[in-house]
DNA sequence: AATGAATGAGGTTTCATTCAT
DNA sequence: TATGAATGAAACCTCATTCAT
């Protein structure tokens, strides 16, 4: 029982405490996923206790849906706003799109979210129904648009525009999913600039490539 | 084999147990995320009590183990010798080897252990660098050796390989994970036979492509 | 880790254990109140782990539930019974049904059930409900019917049957709540035999005074 | 006091809280029983917050005891006094102290304090032997003075006044008990004025009866 | 070989109590 | 004097694992 009063046991924070706690909380369920995280985990990474958890969330599956519901929307209408305020190549603006989503979400630690929703789908169909309407959908609603347009104008080559967002985005999404499952474990970590730049170029490229390449058989 | 015996109270040969056991933990395991899953709906689905599952697994973490060591690997061994006989283009190669994987595991059950090991993969990180370098590098080596053989021919562009390996199998990769999140909730599934006919073709353009297809400012 | 397989850790039960669970949470409940009651301590006193409770029933809630469901609705239907064979004054049937309730509720372990539930009310509304409907008011409704046909035969006096009965019988209910709250701090704990003779006698006598005994000025 | 005190933050006066205090936790008590009730839903009711029961109480449980010693034993020693002053019959006397407890403590705020005792009897010895020997017998020993004079004046008939003091009072406990549990869920509640009118006049008649009421044979 | 009753460690959640403001 | 954010012990409940049958 110290007599000087040099370091309060705790302090109030109350307007910060919602956004720590969401930080810490993505971080482990991220890690872990959402039922082997223990909230006791996630309270000591935000630096509070078990019980000041409650405060402001729930419980434990409400803590998933206001990470999830919070993060990511806010990001995406970003990115809508750019691609409104476009004026050039329908080229330009597809990079332009990619380019802000890989810097705001995959290269930031929103990327954890995505790989959250795809382990966690199963178990919250709720919360991932928000997810593919609010999030996927309304992202390759935009997508498919620009390629539209671009395959319109002679830009892109004709294709399905609805797998074609999906296939080019792929390389994308999967260096999101990397980064929290496998990557921590290679020798070399994949280098997320060099890895972008080739492969932009490589779904660019088959996005407008000018001959044909046949397939041969399917499968 | 007594033929008076009227009704045994066990009827199945003990050594089809552990592949319907494997069957079943990987269904749940998928679904529900290995902490989330449930050993006595594991038993249920697979026919037989709680109980039995310990005659033939140690425990819970034993019965994802074999299940993650057992299943690709073989497969991944077939294609291997595939590559092997291969006699013809570079091209023509890739598309073999990518059509079989695809084949044999994004359009089987076994579709689910990807997604298994993504999500587990920071719980379980022994199994996921057996995973990483039993499975996923030992593929990549296989596409890379490909790739690069066709770039010294002049069938493909010169690109990173290392890279060029995970772009171009990332579309495939992503209708896996598809498969087992987001899709059950969509309204008209995606079609995956188109899927993989136009992802190959766009990933081959990739690929190929003549013409430098340049990307314009990096972000 | 003893050789000898002199005591196994446990038995199986399966038919004996929802009574001695049942057993085990009326004493608990009883004593402690419902919200004090601790599911490790009713486990124990039924000589299981806390886990097995939950085999049994699901919860602590269901536990009540049951406990009360089950136990005097069957006494009751017996006194029922015991009313529609008698054959004799309607005092003599009004001694037997009282006299009948006292020993099967009033002395056994059942007697614990009314305290709980005046105790509980308040918490589990539809619990109550059913405990009044189903026990309290067909217990009342009997008596009603044999008091207002000992009132017409001119046995018993003309009161208001209703209130009659709840007088009646109210010295009855008090030693059942005397004997779960304050009777085991009694230097001298109180007779039951003798109390219950001299109660029957003075609400008998009340329910048949010849001479009508003003009452004076209300409150 | 200040007069250009624009907004105080606080209100009421110190010496006015503890009463409101006891009135709320009172209320919540009776209500959910003291292990359900919850602190702050007693703060709320008294129109303060969590921390300032705190300023007044040592705790939970201390509220508790406030709660019962101070209610009422002031009551009992005005029936006391009034009993004292009493010139009359014992007849006479015997409604005023039962009319006057009635009055005071079975139609006030106060009767949920019996109602809470018995619940908790079981988890507060040291509180329940206090409210035993402070309140109930107490009051007991005063009925019995009066029943035993009386027996010995002829106007009651020879009877254990011990047990005949508890039988007599019996129907006002009830209806004490009845009105914090079941009364509110009868549809037509019970009419406190008309019940006791005639609990009076049955115990009255019990107590009086001049001829022997045979009771037949005892179970 | 198979069962499923029983166990108990481990996690979520609640809430009386403390204490910085 | 009053507040309410923060704490942490305690209780419920789940389910992997064990073991009597």
């Amino acid at each position: 029982m110290p007599d000087n009063e040099s370091s309060p046991r705790w302090h109030r924070r109350a307007d910060e405490r919602p956004r720590e706690l969401l930080d810490a909380a993505l971080a482990v369920f991220v890690e872990r996923g959402f039922a082997a995280a223990r909230l006791e985990e996630v309270a000591k990474r935000a630096g509070v206790s078990k019980g000041t958890v409650y405060l402001y969330f729930t419980g434990k599956e409400d803590l998933l849906k206001a990470l999830v519901r919070s993060a990511i929307v806010p990001e995406l209408e970003n990115v809508e706003a750019l691609a409104k305020d476009h004026d050039g190549s329908r080229r330009e603006l597809l990079i332009k799109i990619v380019s802000a989503m890989w810097r705001a979400i995959a290269m930031s630690p929103l990327s954890g979210i995505p790989k959250l929703m795809l382990s966690e789908a199963g178990n919250f169909p709720e919360l991932a129904r928000f997810f593919l309407e609010e999030v996927i959908q309304r992202h390759w609603a935009l997508m498919r648009r620009v390629m539209e347009e671009g395959m319109a104008s002679g830009e892109f080559r004709r294709l399905p525009s609805d797998l074609a967002v999906r296939i080019f985005i792929a390389p994308m999404m999967m260096a999101v999913f990397w980064k929290h499952s496998f990557m921590p474990l290679e020798e070399t970590p994949m280098d997320f600039d060099r890895y972008f730049a080739v492969a932009l170029e490589m779904s660019l490229a088959g996005l407008c490539a000018k001959t044909e390449t046949p397939t041969g058989k399917q499968p």
